[in-house]
DNA sequence: GCTATTCTTTTTGTACTACATATTTTGATT
DNA sequence: AATCAAAATATGTAGTACAAAAAGAATAGC
């Protein structure tokens, strides 16, 4: 909990501390605050690895590794030989690069499986808004296919449905945010296998609902829908 | 798709600049693939830079590029002069660095004003499940001392209040990202400012239902709440 | 005079060396 | 045996050198 660091703050009075950063790390500031400063966007050329050495006093080394830290977040672009540049900002570009279930704690993939469950509940406000008919439709091609038969099929369905409900409310960043979080939820799924039982609510159900029903209704129905998760998160809780 | 490499076993007779990948890169992944496979587990001391860069065959300077970033994603810490471990895993590390209003699209900033919406309409069936007595009296303090007067104070009074409702999540990571994601807000409330009303539904009104009405009543009353902000969405929308 | 080709320049990518500094370990002295 | 000092260790930083590729400049051909 007190690992987080909100102090850095009053960092400037703390001299020590301030040494504590290693020159790449200044670098690093310093690079972020320059290009801020000079509104730089995306596309433009940056000044070369010797100009950044020499304009802030260290060598071209730690301006290769500051730099290669914000290749890694993503905010540069290395245009070949030709030189750098900054990238376009991609929010969930880094997000990726860290979401490993294998070195993740098992309490936050809890987290994670709770914030799917909180955004699928919250969708119906804005799917209400954006629905078309031409995404009734997709949505019917989807559930007329869908065989309960298997289980590997059943999490198919699953993903091909709500991954449908995602891009129907037209929110890019949002729609990838789910396929990121999603091959989380197998992990969450293997977990949770044992005590899965179909909510009462089908897809087929949450369809007709979204073509007859109120807002109101269709959040009812994903509630029941999404009950079995909901079940198995109050089954960690007390845990 | 065919960009991956599975060929990187027999990457000794190919010459390395085959690949559109440079050094760096590639012990990038490496050590990705080596911490994997490993099962290194966080606070694991890693081998010497010197170690593995003799084990790749580059040089010490790759190897430090490639730490530099993974050090950048928070995948790894150092150790001053001890040694280099593997870092306690927090996926909203490196997304916090990658976040600022200033190079970022105004359709992401709108994207991530739904993603908003939608967690907040997300919030009432995790809330009734955790929700205390406890946290009752402290939403309670909180609206007591909220005044109508003055905007700036509106806002902290927003600010407040529902951050205390993620807090009552008991999810750490929903908490955290909706604190990540608060300050972008502020500039979207700068765009919405002029069409901003309140909604219908108090914060007051919202800690009632809280206390003695349903999930149900929970949600209608945060739609009615949200309601200018929705009203926002759609006029943005059709832009 | 204009276009195509070649040469030169520029800039990133990589390697190597050297040394500073802090931490741990080892060794020596009382 | 305990304390303090010195050595060993590993990261942090600086500097030089050169390769490779792309852009720009210069030259040759029509």
């Amino acid at each position: 909990m007190e690992k987080s660091k909100p102090n850095t703050k009053h960092l400037e009075f703390d001299l020590p501390k301030l040494h504590n950063l290693t020159m790449a790390d200044q670098v690093e500031l310093k690079l972020r605050e320059y290009f801020k400063k000079k509104a730089f966007k995306p596309g433009d050329l940056l000044p070369k690895e010797l100009e950044i050495a020499a304009a802030l006093g260290v060598s071209r080394n730690i301006v290769r590794e500051a730099l290669s830290r914000l290749k890694a977040l993503g905010l540069v672009e290395t245009k070949k030989k030709r030189g750098m540049i900054l990238a376009e900002p991609d929010i969930l570009g880094s997000f990726e690069k860290v979401l490993d279930p294998l070195i993740m704690p098992d309490s936050t993939l809890y987290d994670i499986f709770g914030l799917r469950l909180v955004l699928e509940m919250g969708l119906a406000d804005v799917l209400y808004m954006y629905k078309t008919e031409q995404d009734m439709q997709e949505l019917e091609k989807i559930v007329i296919k869908e065989k309960p038969d298997s289980e590997k099929f059943r999490i198919k369905n699953e993903i091909a449905f709500h991954g449908k409900l995602y891009a129907m409310t037209n929110n890019h960043t949002l729609m990838r945010f789910q396929s990121l979080l999603l091959p989380l939820f197998d992990y969450v799924v293997a977990f949770e296998k044992d005590h899965y039982k179909p909510g009462g609510v089908s897809h087929a159900d949450l369809l007709e609902i979204l073509r007859n029903g109120s807002v109101e209704d269709f959040r009812k129905g994903m509630r029941l829908h999404l009950e079995p998760h909901f079940a198995w998160l109050e089954h960690i809780k007390t845990k």
